[in-house]
DNA sequence: CTCATTACTTACCTGTAGGTAGGTTTTTTT
DNA sequence: AAAAAAACCTACCTACAGGTAAGTAATGAG
């Protein structure tokens, strides 16, 4: 338990600094010091950096399927679907400025290893392909509204989060809610 | 003359270096390597790293400044200033899949100096602003159409682009095309 | 009770990062 | 031609990064 309960913490925590910072920019020590455990126990946990690293997208992976699946056992309408996809960013921003982990590991994509990077893919597709079968539900049911495949506007939709994520740092939180605003009304939604 | 030409490669690189692997991901070395001279070279025209990124992103501020300023005195369409707007992401992408500058910025934001976090707020405002103007301009002659203000359209407009940018490295660069396709579809733009 | 496993610790090693001091060469100024 | 400034280089230093090896304390199974 408690050796689980540590290995969850290291991976809260490194998600927490890579939101932060971004992949490069904090250390294992910078995990272990908040934990009150030393820099080798995080080697025990996870032997590289790399470890570390497609552990941590993985898991991210795993939350958002899990995530999706509840919003499919509750037969979720598209339109709350939507509104799900939208709550990862802005609980991101709540939680002190962070950012969307894609994002920070896209920007740092061509320092990654050979492994991160495919997992960095995988994460990728994975919420896109996600968002577009909500977005194309909803035009269906005639509760969306937009031109052009699902696909496409669920890449505009999730370049301007991320985007708007990272914007928000330097212009504050109402850049975010200005971005999620206008992403709302062009698919015909009231906000 | 030999001595300018070298800060200004120094600078060149070090932008290379940034859209390509993020700030914190290269070294005095990785300037210094390629352009045949040694790391102390790097260290006596900026000396310390955070001089650099000041430098770098005044650079980037001063050209920003050059371009609207040319594009003003050629009494340019707000269209034309749009599609001028575009084009630089649009080179990023095409110069080697590099990403924008403030936005790999923005990522690292918190692990930046105080004096460059201040050039990075003011890079993002300095872009916005002339891009918020160059739409409102766009609506009163009826070119272009869209709800809000100009600045809000602007920020998720910036925010689109930045996050496509990064989101075409994992998904091809198609990805970015389609963004900017939607986004002139949404103005009203034929493309 | 013993043995093995798990979850660490202490103590180290190597590489590289950013940075500095002082010397040397080249260029410019006078 | 001499002096001074600019543009470097060599040689170093310290801090910290990721990583390893060997040991220890606690837990749990046979």
């Amino acid at each position: 338990m408690a050796q689980a309960d540590t290995k969850t913490q290291i991976l809260d925590t490194a998600e927490a600094l890579l939101q932060d910072r971004g992949f490069n920019a904090f250390s294992y020590n910078h995990i272990a010091q908040p934990l009150g455990v030393k820099n080798a126990a995080i080697h025990y946990h996870f032997p590289t950096k790399t470890d570390l690293g497609v552990a941590l997208i993985e898991r991210c992976r795993a939350r958002f399927q899990q995530y999706t699946e509840l919003l499919e056992a509750g037969e979720a309408s598209p339109v709350l679907k939507f509104e799900a996809y939208l709550t990862l960013p802005w609980r991101y921003l709540r939680d002190g400025g962070k950012v969307c982990p894609l994002g920070a590991l896209e920007v740092e994509f061509n320092t990654l290893p050979e492994e991160m990077r495919l997992e960095v893919i995988a994460l990728d597709q994975q919420m896109r392909a996600w968002l577009a079968i909500a977005l194309e539900e909803g035009r269906e049911q005639e509760l969306l509204h937009f031109e052009g495949s699902a696909e496409e506007r669920a890449i505009l939709i999730a370049a301007a989060l991320q985007g708007a994520l990272q914007i928000a740092r330097v212009a504050g939180n109402s850049a975010f809610n200005t971005c999620v605003r206008h992403l709302k009304q062009e698919l015909g939604l009231a906000n």
